[in-house]
DNA sequence: CGTGTTATTGACCAACATCAAACTTAGTGG
DNA sequence: CCACTAAGTTTGATGTTGGTCAATAACACG
């Protein structure tokens, strides 16, 4: 059986929390409803009121602020099986939006299935708070890699983060990663400027800590990389994988 | 009757949602183990694996990370009611510290003794996810804060959030507020060197958006200091007090 | 092929960091 | 009360990182 949209979101809870097989398939009757973006659409605005939860399923999405003067800052990036707007069942008005960095297919859950998943499993209630509660460790890693780490150390972490990331939903190749974002999105992410993230870029390619064709990056000295970017995976919260687990 | 110390997260906790009686009652029968701290001193550290939650009752705190050579950044403030490592519930390791800015008075509370109040009340449950959510909201615009507003606009907006959250909790004067941090500790706020920190706080005050005497400082004028700070209280998610509410 | 987007380069500049010293303030103990 | 100390603030001089601007090169796609 191929995987269907549900395994997305049960393999990306799966990376954080062991599932078992009830909670496999109280998610499996989540009622999806699948939308289609494309790039650079927002899949929730800043300001909306949202009555469902999103999903990734496909492609690569961002959460983003636009500060004075139209300066844009990213807040986090999101891959398959990502929920990036759980804050949504507690928070009325979205304070940021999201954004498709690939052309995007999302499922939505209304919140009143996911408060009614929520109520029948203390479980799965642990398992999506323990989602979001990674989410805001993630910005406190940022907090902490934008105000107090130079623009190369930055640009690593992220890189590191990223292949971590994608490493453990199995979307990273063996020592490679697609990260599907332009130059200056690199930059509304690590709160640097195009043309600086370019240098920087290339920097690391003459380093050999990474080596990119297109947008593939290829790591060319994970513990010199690692380093670099003064990165400690601890922050991500990732469950250690039995070896002997399917 | 005075104010116990329940009754401060009783406040705290009301700022952002409504609570009503059972909830208030359910919240001062959780056990709580009185410690203090001197200034400077670690409530949690990093790496730690709590096994109680805690809750500030007087003073300050803030949360903090120390990256690569000893550079420190801190993540958030808070005040009296907060619960900053509410995330341990879900987290075994602290993946940050959280330390004394004034000397401290902190309750204690076992893990099991909250989750054995939220599994016994829906409400309560929400209102702590909530809490929780609305500290990732405030993560979010510090990101954005310090990854795309100058040292001016940053300040600027430190000390919107501060005024508006202390308001909130009933802990500033009308137009001033104590805030008791070195210029050093704003600097590792907003992510900028001490000396940096004091010439924009001068400038703050040569333009009258600012007046301080020692650690209070007094808003000169909210409006512009505001806009400076391109603050919108938005992401802070506070509850609407209805004018004839108690 | 054009056309638009992204990447790259170079020249120049501004914001902020660093360093070091002087000054202020608030204790602390005699 | 005063001298002494330690911490924090302020100032000036100087250096560096990263921003801005503008032009060119490389791609991607219809």
């Amino acid at each position: 059986m191929p995987p269907s949209d549900h395994d997305r979101l049960i393999a990306r809870l799966n990376t954080i929390a062991r599932l078992g097989e009830a909670e496999r398939e109280a998610l499996r009757r989540l009622p999806f409803r699948i939308r289609r973006f494309d790039e650079n659409k927002d899949l929730v605005s800043q300001g909306d009121r949202p009555f469902e939860c999103c999903v990734i399923l496909e492609g690569m999405a961002a959460r983003y602020k636009v500060v004075g003067g139209g300066r844009r800052q990213l807040l986090s990036l999101h891959f398959a099986g990502d929920l990036p707007d759980l804050q949504s069942l507690q928070l009325e008005h979205m304070d940021h939006g999201i954004y498709a960095l690939t052309p995007v297919r999302a499922a939505f859950v209304p919140h009143e299935a996911v408060r009614s998943m929520i109520r029948a499993s203390e479980k799965l209630s642990d398992v999506l708070i323990r989602h979001a509660l990674i989410d805001a460790s993630i910005f406190r890693e940022w907090v902490a890699n934008i105000g107090r780490r130079n623009a190369y150390e930055r640009i690593a972490h992220i890189f590191c983060e990223v292949f971590v990331r994608m490493r453990a939903l199995g979307l990273a190749q063996h020592d490679s990663f697609r990260l599907p974002m332009t130059q200056a999105e690199l930059g509304d992410a690590a709160g640097l400027s195009p043309v600086h993230v370019n240098r920087v870029l290339q920097r690391l390619r003459k380093e050999g800590l990474i080596s990119s064709r297109g947008d593939v990056h290829a790591i060319g000295d994970w513990e010199r990389l690692r380093t670099a970017g003064d990165f400690s995976e601890d922050y991500l919260h990732l469950r250690r994988i039995d070896p002997d687990e399917t």
